[in-house]
DNA sequence: TTAATAGTGTCTTTCAGACAATATTAT
DNA sequence: ATAATATTGTCTGAAAGACACTATTAA
């Protein structure tokens, strides 16, 4: 019987066939009312000139660390909500080899324009609805990570991470109203955010102006220091999906 | 320029540093009213003697099919409620080499005996109070799963899952007790499940006998269609770890 | 002035939770 | 008979959603 020095001593990696993992990254951010991905076009071969989601492979780094790394790599961000979505590990997903892929799911408040990386020729922010047919099984991973956004603006504070440092409540109504795709009632929206503990705490200031058309001047907010919003704001009327 | 098909004609997977891909199960069951996890003692380095989550190498297989074979393996289940928790990758927690283990989450409602399984000197559950000093990072993997279980009860009939093909609603509410820790309200929680459109249908059958110390016989009811709960079961007195 | 917006008030319905009441059954 | 359990009823308070209303401001 090896001991357990023996044992690693004498451990042989390359005996297994090869595999590689990756961090692809789907980071959303609200563009002139618009809810956007950040996609890069491939440079390289396999699906080059192809629209992907940022990524790349992990080093002698933390899962955490890679997809922060790229994500800055790609836009600059540094301060972004990061949280890991899921890992895609399909056979045949990648055509050159059996690669895994640990999605990010990044929520990104303002919108610097994103800068070329050194795998993408370039990247750009791009409209949910418009990101389609992209490399590998990115269009899936797209889709999961949209249905968890969604989901967790419900029970968690995360739309504020959409939003500036200070911003109104009506800027927060349109944030969950993009990212939901439905309109949401303002009067009844602006007394529940305001209910729920911790979500936002008043700035005492108030905007130097009002809406576009008019309006009174709104007041500031910032986020609150809840993890968790109770009680949840529900998305109305999804009875339908519920089988 | 390469085309695709000379591209990949030339690819060296060997360039790259040698990684694995492994995937550990987190396999909850309730035995004897207490929530149960299914532990393997490892039989090689490393660890060897320390008890674990099951688990193995993901061979030429899809991740969701190798957690159902290694699941199959130790405890011969074929029919349960598999989902992926999330991905460990930290650099150091396998002494091997670099590791990457996607966590699965496994809802078991009978428990034959584990079977030994091939990589593993035996297997047994173990309520999850009493795992503690797992190998590798399972600890922390098995404190998710709990969190992801415990959480999963309030919005999904995933509860059901623990029970059999038939069950009463006080067996329904064991359930929740047990993963919750928590007694609930025998009266509230059984007009409660009653009215969450698809959680519970009836059989029409009742039971053969009341309960352990009396009472009438109850009705039996099998899991219904709902893939959500709405309105959700929600866990009382959450207020403090909102922060 | 006009129209849009911010913010508040009110009402109805739903639901959670506390508690009670009744019927049924194992011991 | 006694105690435990299943099931239903009642009440209160919280909260969602519909709707209305006032005040303020951009154009």
């Amino acid at each position: 019987m090896v001991n357990e020095r023996e044992f690693l001593a004498d451990y042989q990696p390359a005996a297994y066939p090869a595999v590689a993992v990756t961090v692809d990254i789907v980071a959303l951010t609200i563009r002139d009312g618009r809810l956007c991905v950040l996609l890069v076009e491939r440079a390289e071969h396999p699906y080059a000139g192809r629209r992907a989601l940022p990524g790349g492979f992990v080093r002698e780094e933390a899962l955490d660390g890679a997809a922060l790394r790229e994500l800055n790599e790609e836009t600059g961000l540094t301060r972004v909500h990061l949280e890991q979505l899921k890992t895609y590990g399909d056979p045949g997903r990648d055509p050159r080899m059996r690669v895994f892929s640990v999605a990010y799911l990044a929520f990104a408040p303002l919108l610097p324009e994103p800068e070329a990386g050194s795998d993408a020729s370039g990247a750009a922010w791009v409209p949910v609805e418009q990101a389609t047919g992209l490399a590998f099984d990115h269009d899936t991973i797209l889709a999961d990570g949209l249905d968890r956004a969604r989901a967790k603006l419900e029970y968690t504070p995360l739309a504020t991470a959409f939003a500036g440092d200070e911003f109104t409540i009506s800027e927060l109504r349109q944030i969950y109203a993009v990212v939901w795709g439905e309109e949401l009632h303002a009067g009844n929206f602006h007394r529940k955010v305001l209910s729920v503990p911790g979500f936002v705490e008043s700035t005492g200031q108030t905007a130097t102006r009002g809406g576009e058309r008019g309006g009174p001047k709104p007041k500031l907010y910032r986020a609150g220091d809840a993890k968790l919003l109770h009680p949840a704001l529900l998305r109305p009327g999804r009875e339908e999906d519920v089988r």
